[in-house]
DNA sequence: CAGTGGTCTAGACCACTCT
DNA sequence: GAGTGGTCTAGACCACTGG
C-alpha cells in the first residue's frame, strides 16, 4: 500500500476539549424549555474556564444540530423549539414541488439557470439550482411563469424524462448560498444532484438542491427486499 | 413573526478571508498531478499572508471534498488522486451489502448492538450500526455468522422486513467515529438513519450509517414521473 | 531531531441589536 | 452605549513521522 493511502492509527484516546463543553452544554439544555435565553460566549468561557473558541465549536455543532439558534447583536443564543426540522421527499426536490420563492432566472451563453429559495414558512431551508440547455428550452426565460419547474417543461417544450438517478453529499455552504440560506459561509449542508435526461437519452438539465441540516432532512426511498 | 425566528438579513457582501484563501488553493492544486506534495499550512501562511488558522480553514475543505489528503508528522498535505469518491447505493446500505469489518456485536440491556467500518479497498469510507431487539433475535450474539445483516435476520429468524422509510442528514463526526473513521472529531458526514419493521408493523431493527464525505457519495433513486 | 498537522488559548476588531 | 455573535490573528503546546 503506498503511504499517502495508509490508514494511519491514529489512536486518540483522549476525549477533545470541545466536546468535554459540548457535554456539559447538552446537560444545561436538557433543563431548559424551548426558546429560553441561552448564556453567552464569554460567560460560558470563564464559568467552563475554556476559550471562546473552543466554546463556539461546541455552540456550533449544536446549532448545526437543530438545538440552538443563534442571533446577532443584543439577540444572542436561544434555545430552540420542538419540531423545527422538516422533512424533504427526495421526489420533491426533483420534481419542484417544495414552496419556494419564485425562481430566478439568468441566461448564460450556452445555458440558463433558474435559481431558488426553498421555503418552509417563511423561513429558508434550502436553494435550488437548474441549468438547462439553451438550444433545447429556447425562450425559456420570457416564458417561465414560476410554477414547479418539470411540469412546466414537460408541458411547454414536451419533455419526457428518464430516471434522474440523484446522488447525496455533504458539502459546506459557499459564501453566496450561506446569503441566501442565512447561515454562516463554511456551514455544513446536505447537498443532493441529479442529471435530466430526455426520451432520446441526451441531457438537457443538471440540478443541485443544498439543505440546511437544522432544518431539513431528506426522506428517501429503500422498498424492502424479498 | 416572533424574533428568535427573525430573518436577520446579515447582508455579508465581503467575501470570507478564508475564501479568497480557498481560490488561491484551487489555482495552485490546478496545477499539480495527483500524490504531489502540497505546500505546509506555516508556509502557506506565510506567503499569502494570513494567519494559520485561516488557512487550516480553507485546507480543511479541499480535504472534505477529497481534493487534499493530509497525514501526520512528516506526511504533509498531498494532492488527492482522482476517483477517490465512490458512490453507494442506499439499497446497498440497508441490505448491509458493502464491504465491511467483521461486525462487533454487544449485548445491551434489552438491545444488541452491531457496529461494522465500512471498507473501500483498505479505506474507512463508513460507520454502520444497528441495534436489534434482543427478544426478538434471541441468541443473535453467539449465532451471528458476519453475513449481510438483513439475509441473516431474514434466514435465520424469519423476519419479513416491510419498507425501512429512511432519511438522510449531514452531522458531525463524534470522537468514536471519528477514530473508525479516520478522521478528525467534527468533521462533516453524511448520515442515513432507518427504522427496521416486521410484518406485524413492530420495530426491530433501528440501524444508521455514517459516511465520509470526501470518500463516498450516496446514489439514490427517484424514478422519473408522468 | 526537525518539521508536520491537530488542538487550544487569549485577545483584537467588527457588525449588529436591544435598551 | 453595552453586549452579543462573527472573524481573524499570533502563538503555545502536543503527537506523530521521516531522515
Amino acid at each position: 500500500m503506498s503511504r499517502w493511502l495508509s490508514r494511519t492509527p491514529s489512536v486518540r484516546t483522549v476525549i477533545p476539549r470541545y466536546y468535554q463543553a459540548k457535554a456539559r452544554l447538552i446537560d444545561l439544555l436538557g433543563d431548559l424549555p424551548g426558546h429560553s435565553a441561552f448564556p453567552p460566549e464569554r460567560t460560558l468561557s470563564d464559568v467552563f474556564g475554556m476559550s471562546r473558541t473552543t466554546i463556539r465549536k461546541a455552540l456550533e455543532e449544536l446549532v448545526l444540530e437543530g438545538r440552538l439558534i443563534r442571533g446577532t447583536g443584543r439577540q444572542g443564543t436561544f434555545v430552540a423549539p420542538q419540531g423545527r426540522i422538516h422533512r424533504i421527499t427526495l421526489d420533491a426536490l426533483v420534481q419542484d414541488a417544495v414552496t419556494r420563492e419564485r425562481p430566478e432566472v439568468r441566461a448564460l451563453v450556452d445555458l440558463v439557470n433558474a435559481e431558488s429559495v426553498l421555503l418552509h414558512g417563511d423561513e429558508p431551508i434550502g436553494v435550488r439550482s437548474t441549468y438547462l440547455r439553451a438550444e433545447r428550452f429556447p425562450r425559456f426565460a420570457e416564458r417561465y411563469d414560476g410554477t414547479p419547474l418539470r411540469r412546466f417543461l414537460t408541458d411547454t417544450y414536451d419533455i419526457r424524462f428518464g430516471d434522474p438517478h440523484p446522488w447525496c453529499t455533504t458539502a459546506r455552504a459557499t459564501p453566496r448560498v450561506a446569503t441566501l440560506l442565512d447561515v454562516r459561509p463554511a456551514t455544513p449542508v446536505l447537498s443532493v444532484g441529479w442529471v435530466g435526461t430526455d426520451s432520446t437519452g441526451a441531457q438537457v438539465e443538471r440540478s443541485w438542491v443544498v439543505l440546511r441540516g437544522d432544518r431539513a432532512q431528506l426522506a428517501l426511498s429503500a422498498p424492502a427486499r424479498p
